[in-house]
RNA sequence: GGGAGGUUGCCCGAGUGGUUAAAGGGGACGGACUGUAAAUCCGUUACUUCGGUUACACAGGUUCGAAUCCUGUACCUCCCA
């Protein structure tokens, strides 16, 4: 367990936003302290945006101070309004139940259970459930001032636009976020919460909470949002959220999606996202700096990121798949190779028959979804786009035949300069 | 319940009887340049057996000809009760 002070790490990090009254907060941190932060159960698995706060509680694990992650089982039900532009959509209690399951499972593999700091999960549906609308009214809706509640960003936002409303129901979301912090202080002694910057109104609406409920003075420390250079969020791309999930987001298109950040953003990455230490961190800027078309920071990120997230195994076929996917013509491989590194890439299955035939390149680009349909893949080929076996191909009516397979049974067809698929052939 | 307006391609948005497969922008895709970056530039962005075919909420109608006119239906916005 590391000595260090918590604060100086997260500092030159860069993770501080916002905190309250930060000599108190130092002195509070002295001592190692129960820290909690909530999670929204929007997906049934987590994706980039979440890792961001799930470091903030390893990295206070790492510290010795006792991380909580908590599922908002029953917050997801109501829908948090901040920094959300339109009311949301209602999950179901199945699709929500079935969120939590899925987050919880993969967050379990971030922390540590065991030992002097060991983690805990919960879910606030656990203590929520059992309220009524009354007593909730008059234990807790009772401490909280509407002009405060009106005054905060995450209402605020929302009242002034008038395209966009905001219902009774995710007005009163802060009340059950502040209820979860005044309860986990109760239970677990929490002190201290964590959160993005657009969490900032929901954090203090849980220490006033905490006051009025306990005479209990809490903590509230917020990190940036992870954004790119250019406003967006991070891990967001065309298709979706970069996700956790291996079976959503291989770890091939992880390890690529790390490995083309930006150079605007990768430093930031590297600070908010990985264990990197100080030391390798100064280099890898100067790196930045200095050489650039090396991609080291990246390659380091892109390195770092896909083996915490899958591990060795996850980051070597990531890698492997790399140097096959950016190299030479591919020929001399054997059909267990290529599945292995091609195994999280789409494809599709032909008879041998239709190969012998000769299958025209049109029908295949289309049929393994590198094309919408003909006409799309016959832009492709007319572009200079497409490729068979790393080889461009300029031919619009190229057919494939059986001496195009690059393995006993495959041939690798690629759009563009990263997007690839195969063409299996049943024999 | 009454009145007014709207619904165009992935999105925004022009277009009010005929070179309109539909301006412009964004996005996306392909290419060039590079460093699997950013910026920039070029091209593409309904389907096709390349003959054509189907498209402007949906269903009919008027017309030689409709996204554009008429009728009905659905949905949305605003105003009056």
């Amino acid at each position: 367990m590391s000595k260090i002070n918590i604060l100086d790490e997260l500092s030159w990090r860069g993770l501080i936003h916002q905190s309250t009254e930060s000599q108190a907060l130092k002195e509070l941190l002295v001592q190692s302290q129960c820290v909690y932060a909530g999670f929204d159960p929007t997906a049934s698995s987590l994706h980039c945006g979440h890792l961001l706060p799930l470091m903030m509680l390893r990295r206070f694990q790492q510290c010795g101070h006792k991380p909580i992650a908590l599922v908002g089982g029953a917050t997801g039900m109501i829908g948090d309004p901040s920094g959300k532009s339109e009311e949301r959509v209602l999950l179901s209690p199945d699709a929500l139940a079935e969120n939590v399951d899925g987050m919880k499972a993969q967050m379990s593999r971030f922390l540590e259970f065991n030992g002097p700091a060991a983690a805990r999960l919960v879910n606030n549906y656990d203590w929520m459930s059992g309220w009524s609308y009354i007593n909730f009214l008059r234990d807790v809706g009772k401490n909280f001032p509407v002009n405060v509640m009106l005054s905060k960003d995450s209402v605020k936002g929302r009242l002034d636009r008038d395209d966009a409303g905001l219902s009774y129901t995710e007005f009163s979301y802060m009340l059950l976020q502040a209820y979860d912090f005044a309860y986990l202080h109760k239970e677990y002694g929490c002190q201290l919460q964590l959160g993005g910057s657009d969490q900032w109104g929901n954090i203090t609406a849980g220490i006033d909470l905490a006051r009025r409920m306990h005479g209990a003075q809490l903590h509230g420390l917020t990190c940036p949002l992870l954004l790119t250079s250019d406003g967006r969020k991070m891990g967001k791309t065309a298709t979706g959220a970069v996700w956790l999930d291996p079976h959503r987001t291989s770890p091939y298109a992880f390890y690529q999606y790390w490995v083309n950040v930006s150079d605007s953003d990768v430093l930031m990455c590297l600070r908010f996202l990985t264990e990197v230490e100080r030391e390798e961190y100064t280099a890898l800027e100067q790196s930045v700096a200095d050489e650039p078309h090396t991609r080291t920071a990246q390659k380091r990120l892109a390195q770092w990121m896909t083996q915490f997230v899958h591990g060795q195994e996850g980051l070597t076929a990531a890698t492997k798949a790399t140097e096959v996917f950016f190299g030479a013509e591919i020929n001399d491989l054997n059909d267990t190779q290529l599945s292995e590194i091609f195994h999280d890439v789409p494809s599709a299955t032909i008879e041998l028959s239709e190969l012998q035939n000769g299958l025209p390149l049109l029908d295949a680009l289309a049929k393994v979804g590198l094309a919408k349909s003909k006409s799309d893949a016959r832009r492709t080929i007319e572009q200079g786009g497409a490729y068979v076996n790393n080889r461009r191909i300029d031919a619009v009516d190229y057919v494939l035949t059986p001496k195009d397979l690059a393995s006993e049974s495959v041939i690798v067809l690629r759009s563009g300069k990263k997007k690839f698929a195969l063409l299996k052939v049943n024999q």
